[in-house]
DNA sequence: AGCGAGTGCTAAGTATACTTAGCACGAGAA
DNA sequence: TTCTCGTGCTAAGTATACTTAGCACTCGCT
């Protein structure tokens, strides 16, 4: 293909490596549980190579997101209407049994504190 | 990896060939719409090479079916039913884009605190 | 009998995904 | 200071995804 001008990689490794800071992984740790080199996935971060899709699926799964969302970003599965990001917080807090109710109300208000909005 | 012993792979060319024979076509029609070469589309069907994303993609889309269950019938989407807890709403959390980094972090530590003093 | 034109296939090459070895820098401890 | 240990990175190699050229066969057609 020579087509390295896809502007959808370099945004998917964006994201991975957003995602990889925010779960404070290094390249090593996160590169070791995706059973990759660290190396490569510093340059998949990059955005210089497009990573197979079971290459895809193990940074998913070490990422705990689910490969669908991993794909959407590398937008192969564009299949527009698909999981709307963001705005659904809210829901997934309510909707986690693991949490009491107080618990919920806690994290709703710290949220919308940090929303800017009541 | 050297890790071909992946079955999935093999259903996926089984199931891209007889969808092809039931669309009525030659493996070098196939391989034309979805841009890629026709022995290499016949190798892909016999399950000798794992096709990397963006082949699948365009095989879905030359079969018009679903990129979705192509991914699923190579067994990149199965995403395991065993879904740890808290997945869901660090997962909100972390792909909505009306909060900050810090904000982000701010919130995954406390809902992992809320789910360790239950 | 020939001739195309279509089929799937193999072999050998090229492009690129991916690894191993190792460098340069920074932070904390002796 | 120096000595780790950890970080991200580059360079050079290997493995494999993918292509181009072309073979052997079959099915109409003349």
């Amino acid at each position: 293909m020579t087509d390295r001008s896809d502007r959808a990689w370099e945004r998917l490794g964006d994201f991975i490596r957003s995602q990889r800071e925010l779960a404070n992984l290094s390249l090593r740790q996160l590169a070791e549980m995706a059973k990759i080199s660290n190396p490569y996935l510093g340059q998949v971060e990059k955005g210089l190579y497009k990573p197979s899709a079971d290459v895809l699926k193990n940074i998913a799964n070490a990422l705990q997101i689910s490969a669908e969302t991993m794909y959407t970003q590398a937008g192969l599965l564009d299949e527009d209407a698909k999981a709307p990001p963001g705005r659904d917080v809210e829901q997934a807090i309510r909707l986690d049994p693991n949490l009491t109710t107080d618990q919920k109300d806690t994290m709703i208000r710290i949220y919308r504190g940090f929303l800017g909005r009541t």
